[in-house]
DNA sequence: TAGCACATGTAACTCGTTACATGATTTG
DNA sequence: CAAATCATGTAACGAGTTACATGTGCTA
């Protein structure tokens, strides 16, 4: 049974073949959005979905010290993946450090707490920014397609929308929390 | 210098004195709804906390096989708390093994994916439904002292409002995608 | 009388990050 | 020519979870 790294390298390779590197690059965007890894623990994890034979590679030779790896899903890797999809999901812990500052902000001088709010609500607005960006370029790419329950595009366009809700009521409150800091 | 767990001990010190367990109480709830721990860190966190002379504990005897330990802030503490309090919070890599398994929805029948998805809608319902509580609660045990950026109080609501947020907008995502997933 | 709440601690293990290591090709 | 990108891997460390360990008092 894949950790839920595997799934999301699962994830990945179920819509087309990539390397290690390729997987990297895509863990930190779009997956990278609402799950993280670094290279570390890319490559010993593809070592292990191999050998339960839910991925298998090809030797493409490279120029570097190491030849270059293109991994693609078997029949097993895909059925696993469907399979993990349906099961529930463990109740997200959520670990936000700034809620954890927030909770404290009463011990600070109200005008300094409201800097650091407006600096987390620039944060916010800049990756609302980015996500909007993205959906209008998808909306261009992929069009009707955002609808069709079967495209890989409709599931990264739902995690992405996602996204742009949970910035947009970001900023919000940030703005609700600095005008309560300011009196008013 | 503390880690966030010594951070988030602190800043439940500073509001009033507490035994780790009741520390790890409070690690579930409030502060589990954006920070987690186990006992199994709590006490050797506490330990750091007050070789550092953040924290100091009196020694209540109890009747259990070790004595009870009640923990105080340092003024030295509550100094260290301001100030990590005012700086930049690193931006919080959501992990969301949810938002994972929508990427790869489009691999499963979106009558089944519809069902998965109806189900994390109730649990974000509940979670919806508990915070609202909380919040009528608060209103009734704090009133005008919840506009006080100087009292905790604030500083919980504020957290708390950010969390009725994220559940109410939640629910519309999760209905918007089992629409969509019906052909809507 | 069995189980839960109270109360504190250690040990083993897993997960994840940062740093170490190597080396060709492309770009400023 | 220096830095970034491509490309893969290991090692050391820190953070966090689960399990182990102990023992009292209360309640169903």
């Amino acid at each position: 049974m894949p950790s839920t790294l595997g799934y999301a390298l699962l994830g990945l390779l179920a819509r087309q073949d990539r390397t290690g590197y390729q997987l990297t690059l895509a863990l930190r965007a779009p997956i990278g959005y609402f799950w993280t890894a670094s290279h570390s623990q890319v490559y010993p994890e593809l070592s292990r979905l191999e050998a339960d034979g839910l991925v298998r590679h090809r030797v493409i030779e490279g120029p570097g010290p190491r030849d270059t790896k293109s991994y693609r899903i078997t029949p097993s890797g895909r059925r696993a993946l469907s399979a993990w999809v349906l099961t529930p999901a463990p109740s997200a812990q959520s670990r936000d450090e700034f809620l954890l500052r927030v909770y404290s902000l009463w011990t600070v001088d109200p005008h300094q707490a409201a800097t650091m709010v407006a600096g987390r609500r620039e944060r916010y607005r800049a990756a609302l920014g980015n996500y909007l960006d993205l959906e209008r370029s998808m909306h261009d790419e992929f069009g009707d397609a955002l609808r069709d329950p079967g495209n890989p595009a409709f599931a990264a366009y739902a995690t992405l929308r996602r996204g742009i809700s949970f910035e947009r009521h970001a900023i919000e409150w940030c703005d609700w929390l600095i005008k309560t800091l300011a009196g008013g």
